[in-house]
DNA sequence: TGCAACTAGTGGTATATTGCATATAGATTA
DNA sequence: TAATCTATATGCAATATACCACTAGTTGCA
């Protein structure tokens, strides 16, 4: 895969970047993918454009970053694979019953923003049908 | 209003922080309590509850702080406020044309975010479902 | 009178998160 | 052999956010 174009990060102003209005979103996206089964770093970068990380590409130094943290947090754990698909050795991440535990944690946590959210659409749609009424 | 207790914000351990999980979302709230009619930043800081600010409630500087730089950048005014009610002066603020186009952007934004969030809880239902299969 | 609620701030510190630059090195291909 | 892809990092600075402490004045109530 070619480098990846990075783009700055702007609070509130300027394009949009979705995925990364939520803080920490990596943190369960490269957990659920490792739910799925091992793999290493840069796989999981490019499997991570699944979840809107595609449009606005995370840095790679990011994803590294979360993974080693994760690992010291026991949430995962990782070997070395130096045979097999040839190219250079690659650090394969595993989840453990602690990772799932966490990743369940999110998911309750990302459910309620997800209700936060919808509620403020919801609330921003209302308003604006009223509003248009008596123009 | 009595005093709001704050809880002490953890990057992703510990308790469930929704509405903060989103960058800058105060902001966008704002506005569009302010979209609805002028108000000042002690009443509108009770009206963020109504967008999940009420179970982890937000600090009151930084309401007001982002009432300021809102001023500054022409999203909003504001003027004081002495006669009336009665109580101390209040500054009041009013939404800009900027302001509604600013609420607007936000709006956009917030719906991709959604669909993100959407997304990836459907991919988590799904692997779940798929995974309790073959236990 | 004294306390609580109302109202609007400022200053400062600690920590989190991200973005960017850069280093390193094996493998593949032109 | 040079470039490019694969792969894994580290260090640093900019930005964000949270939280605490403090000031300062008004009104109403027990």
């Amino acid at each position: 895969m070619p480098r990846m174009r990075r783009r700055r990060w702007k609070g509130g102003l300027g394009q949009a970047a979705s995925p990364r209005r939520i803080y920490r979103f990596v943190v369960p996206c490269l957990l659920l993918l490792l739910h799925r089964g091992p793999s290493h770093g840069y796989s999981l970068i490019e499997e991570l454009s699944e979840f809107g990380f595609g449009e606005s590409p995370i840095d790679p130094s990011v994803v590294y970053r979360y993974l080693r943290e994760m690992e010291e947090r026991r949430l995962v754990t990782s070997t070395w694979q130096t045979e097999g698909g040839g190219g250079p050795p690659r650090r394969v991440y595993q989840i453990t019953p602690d990772g799932d535990q966490y990743l369940a944690w999110w998911v309750r946590d990302l459910r309620e923003t997800a209700k936060v959210l919808k509620r403020f659409l919801a609330a921003y749609e209302e308003h604006m049908e009223e509003d248009s009424e008596h123009h």
